[in-house]
Formats: C-alpha cells, structure tokens, sequence
RNA sequence: GGAGUCGUAGUUCAGUUGGUUAGAACGCCAGCCUGUCACGUUGGAGGUCGCGGGUUCGAGUCCCGUCGGCUCCGCCA
C-alpha cells in the first residue's frame, strides 16, 4: 500500500539547497534517481527538474523510514522530511550543485512505485545510451533525463524570448487556420479527410505562408505567429515531418528591415535563452560567393578549409576526364586538409566513398610533402602536380582532395567533404556561434537533367530591381530563356554554424511583374486557382509586403 | 523512389575457419557492508541469436527471401 501525501508541501525543489540552508527542516519530493546502501545507512540520490539532492536514512535515527528505504528502487516517486546537513570535508561532492549538503530524513513517504525500466535513464556515456526508438517508445521515461528537460526548457525560453522581441517591436502574434485549401507551397501536403464533403480533403499548412500575406493585405502590418507546421516529405536526423517555426511578415519593408528584424530576434533569442552574444550587424555574403567558397547555401564559418578552383590550371590538360569536364563547363576545385598528408589508402577510399554519393566521379588527391604524391601523378606530371599545390595553397604535410565535375557535383560533394573532413578531424570550435546572412538567392534553378529553369522560391519572390530588365527579357524572348539562370532574387537566408535557421524574401507588389513571374512558368506548375484567393485579395488592396517566412527554430 | 549499414540478455555490445553448455559491461534479484555519490563485495536469475526457408553431419556465423531500426541521396519551392 502506497502512502497517502495528504496535504504535505514540499519546501524545496532538489536542485536548491545550499550550505546557506544548514540546520533547515524541509520537504523534498522527486523520484529515486539511485540507491546506495550501506546497511545501517542508505544514501538515495533525489532528482526532480530542479536538479539532484542526496538524502541519507540512518537505521539508529530514523528506524522506520530506513526500513522504508530498503524497498526504494529506480524512479520510486518519494517524499521525504528532514533537516539539511553540512556534508563532512571528505564527503563532498563537487559534480552536484547541492553536493555541499545532504538531508538527514526523518521520515520518507512512497507515493509510487515503479517496474524496473526498460532502458537505463542515466549511463555512463552517450554510447550506451539506448537507441532513439526505445526512448520514444517510452517518453514519458525519457524526458525525465535532465539533458532533455534542459531540451525542453530551453525550448520554452525560446519562444517567451520570441514573443517577448516581436511583441515590443509592434508586431501582432495572430493564429491562422490549420484544417486549410491546399496551397502552391513546395512539399507534399498531409491530408485530412472531410466528414462534411465525402470525398474532399483538407490540407494541413506546410507554412502559413498564404494566410500571413492576407493579413498585410489586411492591413495588419506586422505579423507573427509561432506556428506548427506539416510537411509530408521523407525524415531526416534533423527533419520532422510536423514542426514549429517562427513565422513573420511585414508591410512596406525592404530587405534592410527584414535583415534587421532577424538578427535582432535571434540576437535577443540567444542573449536570453543562452547568455551568447551574436554580432549586432551579421556578416553576409552573396549566394554565389557562398558556392564558391564553401560549395554550400548555408556554409558552417566555424572553420576555414574553403574551396579552391584549379580549373585554370588545368586548362588545356590533355588528361581525358579533366579535360571532358572543362569543356562541358564544369569545374574542377580543392580542398586542403590540413596537415593529413598522412592519410592511409583505406581513408582516401572513405573519402572517395563519400563524395561519390553527391554524384562525384572520383576523388583525387595530392599528398604534400618531401616526396609529393598523387593519385595524379602519372597523368598530370610531376610540374604539374607541382603548380596544383601552389594553387592550392598547400604546404608540406597538407593533403589536396580535388574533385572535378559538373558545377552543382563539384559544389555538393566538396562542400559536404568540407564538413566531413571537418569533423573527421575534430577541426569545429563547438562553442562558436557563426551567423550569417546569405543573400541574393538565384530566382531560378536550372535542371540539368531537363534543361529547364524551375523556380527557387515561392512564386511571389521578387527579383532584384537589378536583373528586372534582365528578367523581362528572358521571359518575353524565348532565345534568351538561359538568362533566368542569372537572375537574383530578394531572397535571402540566415545561417548559424552551418544550419539555415531562417529564410525569407521580399514579395513582389508590383502587378505587372507578377504576371512576369508567372509567365516564367510558375502558374503552369501550380495551377492558377490555387493562388486565386491571392491574386484576387490584393487587387483590391495592393500593397507592399515584405517577408522574412520560416524561420525554423535555431538549433540551441 | 534509391544506396549503405545494423538486428545476439532489459540496455549497450563482443562472438574466431561453420563445431561441445552463446559471452562481457551496465541493469535486475538475494545476502553482507558506518560515508557513498560510476559505492564495494559474494552469489543468482535472465537468450526463439528479428522472422521464414535453404546448404550442411552440424548454422548466431554461409546462401535466398522477408520485416524492422539507423544514416545518407532523391525529396523538403
């Protein structure tokens, strides 16, 4: 029989007891986290959110609650009264933030007993953690380990640090409608069948993203909403098919404003939730100086390793595949692993393996050093090789990863090998914060495949005033179709240590450009009822609005 | 949709060339223990080797199929 808790109040959380509480008589309630007994005396580890207390029961002082303590096992729910003590010299422990106390217990009260578990909450090492889907199976159980109620917390202060930024900068918090009309967004929408209409769906957003422009055409101005969203789409380690983001939009904004609106919400954000000061203006690049350098949209500054393009050195080479990938326009660039000229065949294979799966045909390297080698050697010459390391910028005992291909491979492989060599070699400050603002976003994608130019974002992205001549152009000439590959749009992303933690664009207002856009193709593929409600709302209102939309949750 | 990889005790894993009774650590159960905090110590329980079929005198191990997990590519405008 379990004890009754009555009307008993805890005095304290576990994790707040100090020497400062020395001689205090307390409550503590919270689940056995462990049990060491020593016969005459049990100690009992107690966690709750708080933290962890030791509490001890002696047999000469407390009979009958030591007779209780023999019974306790793993995540019994218990209460215990008694009188907090100063731990002997020797008998402290510095790891816990109460490690200077213990409670002397007087009495102990069973509020629930527990089956042994079906994985063990707290091992020594993440290794032998049990695996992510036994956790899941059991929750309830997992977030009990302080690591995720730490997860969970910070969540928490997350979001009351984003509504606390949004609501002193003017913007309104409004909640839009789940069970919707699909919408032209990019992902396969989760679907929700309708009582009322037999046969008929909803659709759940996969962003709000219809939905916030209405509320600028409204007049509302400045919106934002922490909003749930639904994407059916294959998982990722880091991808969930339904997730939370910051969503935001706002009225006469250029893209200034919205950098600025950003940063300061995730400056604010990180101050808060974390005690990490970010620069108040972020670094940026452009889109195309982000490929280049670094092969990626979203590049990780943690560390350098940038990419480097031999492709005019090795102009004119006589070695076949080079030769057939310069002449079809791609490229052929570098990394340099620094100091890995050591590397053994068996990693080269690895390495090879790796950026093979981003479509590279193979991976030559060049090991730098006293007796240079290559895997080029015999088809390039040893000149050769010679200026390639120059190029490079590779000293003695560095290792050059080359890869050569169309453009899109080379950026691909090369960028994902970047990181891969990085954490390979444990080359990542994990206590840095990187943000970056990447802007410049190209309006469309070209399709190798197809030879088509498909569109990069949404389909209310504005082009750069810039290329509008350039835009015009290659929609209304067909010959000139190529030039929507160069084309650059309002669109831009935030980046923090490799992850895009927000993105956005402004729209385009004006109506004639609109049409432009759909003419490149954009209503073809969405169907143009599907942005009816749209078109038709902001005839009657036209407007400027500009957007910063997801802004995924930052990855603390 | 595709590729790789892994399924062995409650958990994390090892298991040789196919060969007797499938092991370790942690956890669990029982005893002992006056200062532990990864307590120690003595003893014990715990296995349909994912599932089905095949090869073999003999399969955790080899082959085929199947199911499941994880990672990645595609996808996520």
């Amino acid at each position: 029989m379990l004890d009754v808790l009555g009307t008993l109040e805890r005095t304290h959380s576990c994790g707040e007891l100090r020497e400062s509480e020395v001689g205090q008589h307390v409550v503590l309630m919270g689940w056995v986290a462990k049990k060491r007994d020593f016969g005459v005396f049990t100690f009992i580890d107690l966690r709750d959110r708080d933290g962890v207390t030791q509490v001890v029961v002696s047999e000469e002082t407390a009979k009958e609650a030591h007779a209780k303590a023999k019974n306790l096992r793993g995540e019994f729910v218990i209460a215990v009264k008694g009188e907090v003590a100063l731990r002997d010299e020797g008998a402290r422990n510095a790891k816990l933030a109460t490690g200077g106390i213990e409670v002397k217990v007087s009495e102990i009260l069973i509020l629930n007993d527990a089956n042994v578990l079906p994985f063990q909450l707290e091992v020594a090492g993440s290794e032998n953690l049990a695996a992510e889907d036994t956790r899941l199976k059991y929750r309830y159980l997992d977030l009990r380990r302080p690591q995720l109620q730490h997860n969970i917390r910070t969540r928490a202060k997350a979001v009351a640090a984003i509504r606390e930024y949004f609501d002193t900068r003017g913007f309104i918090e409004i909640e839009t409608p789940i069970l919707l009309k699909s919408t032209p967004e990019g992902a396969r929408d989760f679907v929700v069948p309708s009582r009322i209409h037999t046969g008929k769906f909803f659709a759940l957003p996969q962003s709000p993203q219809i939905l916030k422009q209405l509320t600028m055409i409204s007049g509302f101005d400045k919106y934002y909403q922490i909003a749930r969203c639904f994407r059916d789409e294959d998982l990722r380690a880091d991808r969930q098919p339904e997730f939370t983001q910051l969503d935001m939009e706002m009225s006469f904004a250029h893209q200034e404003m919205a950098y600025r609106e950003m940063q300061g919400m995730f400056n604010h954000v990180f101050t808060k939730v974390g005690g990490i000061e970010l620069p108040a203006a972020w670094p940026r690049m452009t889109h195309a100086e982000a490929m280049r350098r670094y092969g990626s949209d979203k590049p990780d500054l943690r560390f350098e390793m940038e990419l480097v393009d031999l492709s005019g050195e090795l102009a004119g080479t006589d070695f076949a595949p080079f030769a057939s990938v310069l002449e079809s326009g791609g490229e052929i660039k570098c990394i340099v692993a620094k100091g890995k000229a050591d590397y053994s065949r068996k990693q080269l294979d690895e390495l090879q393996d790796f950026v093979k799966r981003y479509g590279a045909g193979a991976l030559a390297w060049i090991k730098v050093g006293d007796e240079t080698t290559s895997s080029l050697l015999k088809v390039l010459g040893e000149e050769k090789i010679g200026q390639l390391v120059t190029s490079s910028g590779a000293v003695s005992g560095d290792l050059v990863l080359i890869v050569a291909g169309r453009k899109s491979v080379v950026a691909a492989s090369l960028g994902a090998l970047r990181i891969e060599v990085a954490k390979r070699e444990d080359l990542i400050d994990r206590t840095a914060y990187k943000p970056l603002i990447v802007t410049e976003f190209p309006m469309f994608e070209h399709d190798e495949e197809t030879d088509r130019y498909t569109a990069a974002h949404h389909p209310f992205t504005s082009p750069m005033d810039e290329d509008l001549e350039k835009f015009t152009t290659a929609v209304n000439d067909e010959s000139q179709h190529h030039l929507l590959g160069e084309v650059r749009a309002k669109a831009y992303d935030a980046v923090i240590n490799g992850y895009e933690c927000a993105g956005g664009s402004i729209r385009i207002h004006q109506k004639d450009v609109q049409a432009l856009n759909f003419k490149a193709g954009h209503v073809a593929r969405i169907g143009a009822d599907a942005v009816r409600i749209f078109l038709d709302a902001r005839n009657s209102a036209r407007r400027r609005t500009a957007v910063s939309p997801p802004a995924s949750n930052a990855p603390a």
